[in-house]
DNA sequence: GTCAAGTTTGAATAGGTATGCATAACTTGC
DNA sequence: GCAAGTTATGCATACCTATTCAAACTTGAC
């Protein structure tokens, strides 16, 4: 194990002094040219590079974001974790990444406060008011991604997300619009945000035109979970085509490729003649042949542009800021999952 | 901004020293049971906990390990990404996460050197010899996922790669014996050694039965140019079934979504039954009723377990870590995409 | 050549923890 | 009750860098 090399070593080899060193390291420290291209000479002959747990030691700036994720399997989280870790990277910070199975995000964030993070970012969880008190102690911007806190959680803790309830209405709207008279919800998390959001603006959306969410069933943004909620909305009722639904809409795209893929190739319903489907996200693979799925676009580019805002923010301001909850609009984009309903069931369209 | 608690703090609250309260967060060091109680409590008042950075920093060991990822679309990769940090977060150890758009590992591990990490997996991706000899000169593991290097690059990294030639042969048996007689390849990057040891247990295994690849494209690990591939292949002979593949071989599952569709929803070709199509990688979306793929499992729990075990005997051992190689067995995994050839053309098979 | 203002430099210190060493407290066996 | 052995404790130090302060140096105008 050779012993690592540091400032001392380079110091001693450009024969100027430790601090010399440090400050050619240091943007904006003052250094001449000569002394800074003799040290810079040193430290590449010796492969020096500055310790950044000393650095943040002394400056108590990490540049370290802590990053709590889960569901993997749904690529909206994978797509958006990317582009934040090079967003972030652009910056010279870096991502410390947390997976949470089972909602043990407090645990987590404490491990995560050991790092002294300069900003935690939480998609996809929420965070006991009491560790949410905790990082404001320790003054670490935390920003929900994805998520909000239910009202009244206390803790200063900002979020960003996309406009659930104009989504849920516009996709009301595209469904009745197009003639669907018996719309189903399929929905994620019960008691998510995200769901609460979009269910209600579909409901909203129904109610304006005078109709009501006609069935409904939980998939807890789950694939297998999604496909027992279709097949139990269809079951018994394959063949009557006035007692199923005739539109759904399904809170995540993940779970919706689950629910086209069951009406289709197990059910024998076709979609969209039989049955619309709509999802929310836009991921990749919505536009993929096999499913081509009308959806609502979550802008991730903006979204993840709010999120390091919002840290970058706190970290000018430092001393106080309020929480923010920022809503970035959504889009319907509308692709060939949803179709006008013919109104002679057994009509085919090209 | 509070000042952050040190053990001092606590020392003082609890009436101890400081070494009692570092002791006490220290496993296995000697403290009676009455301070550590005091010690805890006190702890617990202040809300203190061990500052990570002044740790590592005298402890030599940041219990971080790096991560270069890159190809987030692919679901194989947020899969070994989920599967990994869980796993490390099980032995303490946690993921600093870099995203490499442009093949700039270099850079990339040059700024996670800074950290002093305990390790660095690189999936994806290679190592510059250059970099390689620096990490072992600080004597940093380096584990190469699913990949592996050129050989006579220098450098100890280490590598656990599933068996590609193998199961390149698995799928050339499983081809021919299903009666294909005209089987297309379609590559990943060029020069990456998953699609150099996929295509050699091809051909090898077509050899066997006296075939060659018929026909070859390339998709770069994309699934637009794969899908550009697909197009290319069939190119003015979708009607002649005589003069186009009868299957294809695709380097990886997300590229073969990306062929199936183009063939079925573009071309109008019938999988399985007008060409089978077979991947590589086994992702979760392969088992999809859309797709129902045919393809090589990589077994990423043990991939992982190999990656982690690699990881932990270097730190173990500390001094001589020889590179070791891990190869990883496969199983074919045959589900609906392929089929056997019908010798009339026109058949159709339920 | 002198002086003021500005720029570079090095010595010393702080930041929060783990640990070697020496001492103190306690246990055990008689 | 005491020696020997064991365990617990505290002091002081090291880890590596950034930064303050004062000293040394440079520059430019007079």
């Amino acid at each position: 194990m050779k012993a690592a090399v540091t400032s001392f070593d380079v110091a001693r080899l450009a024969q100027v002094s430790q601090s010399a060193v440090s400050r050619t390291f240091t943007p904006g420290a003052s250094v001449s040219e000569l002394t800074k291209r003799r040290v810079l000479e040193a430290a590449r002959k010796l492969g020096y590079r500055p310790n950044a747990h000393a650095r943040s030691l002394i400056t108590k700036r990490s540049r370290i974001i802590g990053l709590v994720l889960s569901q993997l399997e749904n690529l909206f989280y994978p797509v958006a974790l990317e582009k934040l870790a090079q967003r972030l990277q652009r910056d010279g910070y870096h991502v410390l990444l947390f997976v949470n199975d089972n909602a043990n995000a407090d645990e987590l964030v404490g491990e995560i406060l050991q790092y002294h993070v300069d900003g935690i970012v939480l998609a996809a969880t929420t965070l006991s008011s009491g560790l949410a008190r905790q990082c404001a102690d320790a003054s670490i911007p935390v920003v929900l991604f994805n998520r909000v806190m239910a009202a009244g959680s206390g803790g200063a803790v900002s979020s960003v997300r996309s406009d659930n309830v104009r989504g849920g209405q516009a996709v009301a709207r595209h469904l009745v619009e197009t003639g669907h008279q018996r719309i189903a919800y399929i929905a994620g998390h019960e008691e998510s945000s995200t769901n609460l959001e979009r269910e209600r603006g579909l409901r909203e959306g129904l109610a304006q035109h005078g109709q009501r969410i006609w069935a409904r069933g939980v998939g807890n943004y789950s694939h297998a979970q999604a496909s027992l909620a279709a097949r139990e909305l269809f079951a018994g009722r394959v063949n009557k085509p006035l007692e199923r639904p005739d539109a759904v809409f399904v809170a995540s795209d993940h779970m919706a490729f689950a629910v086209m893929d069951t009406l289709r190739h197990e059910l024998g319903l076709r979609v969209p003649q039989d049955v619309s489907v709509v999802g929310f996200d836009n991921v990749p693979q919505a536009a993929w042949g096999s499913y081509l799925l009308t959806t609502v676009e979550q802008p991730v580019e903006p979204m993840i542009e709010a999120t390091v805002s919002l840290l970058q923010n706190y970290l000018r301001d430092d001393e106080i800021t309020p929480s923010e909850n920022v809503i970035v609009p959504v889009q319907l984009v509308i692709r060939a999952s949803s179709g006008t309903r013919p109104s002679t069931p057994q009509r085919k369209k090209p």
